[in-house]
DNA sequence: CTGAAAGCGCTAACAC
DNA sequence: GTGTTAGCGCTTTCAG
């Protein structure tokens, strides 16, 4: 047995001679090692969970390929777990990695493991390697990757400004999202930066989906007075607006400018050409399993924060 | 020990006053069995494992998340392996159920994994519990669900006869995936029911994404003979192909009619709205996830084939 | 009802 | 270089 351990593992100890009839008896019998025994003597699973809010979210799927091919190369397994933002789901996947079926977590979204916010409370330090992805909040003793959303919601609505729009209006995430916070706060300051007119009803929240986009830009629509411009916290939203404002026979950018936040893939086809803010999806993946690989390795690099870089995308709807 | 895994398994069979003590214990020293020994004594892993081409495409999202809801209240877990159309990676995979990571497979797309052909090609039996999902081929004694894809293609192609189109294109599918085929298959169908002309160049292949719906409907519009209606085998390239008419000055469905296929969620808000050919994502994923159990319990369902039903959904772009 | 003891299949340390 | 041995942390007999 130890003998064939050797041969699948470190076939240089191993004589030729003997290797040869291993290998033969190996493929005679169709032997494949057990993975959950080989776990339990080694002292890592090689597997990453990452955990999501949702997969269907196109941003999220793009960042989590990214994250299945670094990991892949690096000779990890990636579990992913799916929150449906519910804290008992959270929870449940948390369990993966307290019972060693993955060595760490890579988190996105912005609910709190119990256990983690536990072990914070009592001060203590995190009990396994996590790293944060576009994290909304900060975590102490805790890597993240993000984006600056306060900055990037300014860029947009500089954009807006610097085309000659007046009357800016937003269509909001959820405000319980600091990542939706931010983007406001980046509205807002810019808006009160060029001294322009902030009204309470020109911004309206929605989910990031497109039916909460439509239906909002519908609201701002039936205002009397109308805004000329309006930056979307999500593409999907903009979309959603998009239809809004085309069945009100509305042109863009003419009427109204559009710009979204993301840049899916569906923005260079929507009707017109969504002007958005690039978030490097793929990058985040990436650099976020740099860290946690990281962290496994012991490399003290805990506390750091990777800002990475947005983009403004100029297409037709501005 | 033993008392303690009977508290955490079987607590009736503990007395209460020990159950008390043990609970604290549990408590006081933050024990979590740890899963890999757990494992290791007991026969199944309570994992499935779904293979997916790529994550990113809106129809395996949803089926996905569904897959996710059903085994999560049957108390599995899903391990979601990302192939990216690369046999390489899939085997890769397919170590994890060999290696009894996984109890069983539930495999999306046309590649087949490798000790799957080879015991498929030696007569054997299926080494391990598996569930074909919108699977390309059959497979002996596998169950499988998917949706027809000749008669939804029939579908998609009569609503454009039916509603007056004389000159139908089509935009395929990659011909290499036995579902592109199949719906090219229907609509050559309804043309030759119809008595219609069916010419060389009107059927162009794509490969799903928006990019290619765009340069095939790009190809179709240059053409002398144009088309008054073009079925697209998926929704992306049909949104693709939207641009590309809208950039010529053409108008939808005046000038050409466009139908789609999958109903994914940007469908509706296309421009204009995409009737589309639905396919149950939804459904899909809860039916083959019930296979699986099934497979699992021993159940001999082996061979079965579920057809899930298409539905036609009219929107604006016919 | 509960504790002791025997493995699950493997790897690592140890002899030979 | 190779076989033997001792666990990894649990579950499951088996006694008591």
């Amino acid at each position: 047995m130890a003998t064939v351990s050797r041969v699948l593992r470190e076939p240089d100890r191993v004589t030729p001679a003997k290797r040869a009839k291993v290998g033969e008896a190996i493929a005679h019998f169709n032997y494949v090692p057990n993975a959950v025994a080989q776990q339990l003597r080694r002292p890592r699973s090689r597997t990453i969970l990452v955990i999501i809010p949702e997969i269907s979210n196109l941003f999220f799927a793009e960042a989590l390929k990214n994250i299945e091919n670094v990991a892949h190369d690096l000779g990890y397994r990636v579990l992913i777990g799916e929150t449906q933002r519910c804290q008992e789901r959270l929870d449940q996947y948390i369990d993966l990695v307290t019972s060693r079926t993955a060595d760490g977590l890579i988190l996105f979204g912005s609910l709190m493991p119990s256990v983690l916010r536990a072990s914070m409370d009592a001060g203590a330090p995190l009990p396994f390697p996590v790293v944060l992805a576009e994290a909304s909040v900060r975590w102490p003793n805790c890597p993240r990757v993000k984006i600056d959303n306060v900055l990037s919601g300014e860029m947009a609505v500089r954009h807006l400004v610097k085309t000659g729009r007046r009357r800016i209006a937003m269509i909001s995430g959820p405000q319980r999202y600091t990542v939706s916070q931010d983007r406001l706060k980046g509205y807002r300051m810019v808006l009160a930066e060029a001294a322009m007119e902030q009204r309470q009803d020109w911004v309206v929240e929605g989910d990031f989906s497109m039916a909460s986009g439509y239906a909002a830009m519908g609201r701002l629509l039936d205002l009397a007075e109308l805004p000329d411009a309006v930056f979307c916290a999500g593409d999907e939203m903009a979309i959603g607006a998009q239809t809004a404002i085309r069945e009100r026979g509305l042109r863009m950018p003419d009427d109204i400018a559009l710009i979204g936040f993301d840049d899916m893939r569906f923005a260079a086809y929507a009707s017109p050409p969504l002007t958005t803010i690039r978030q490097p999806a793929g990058e985040l993946g990436k650099a976020a399993v740099g860290l946690i690989k990281a962290l496994f390795d012991g490399d003290s690099i805990r506390e750091s924060t990777i800002i990475l870089p947005h983009e403004l995308i100029i297409r037709r709807s501005t």
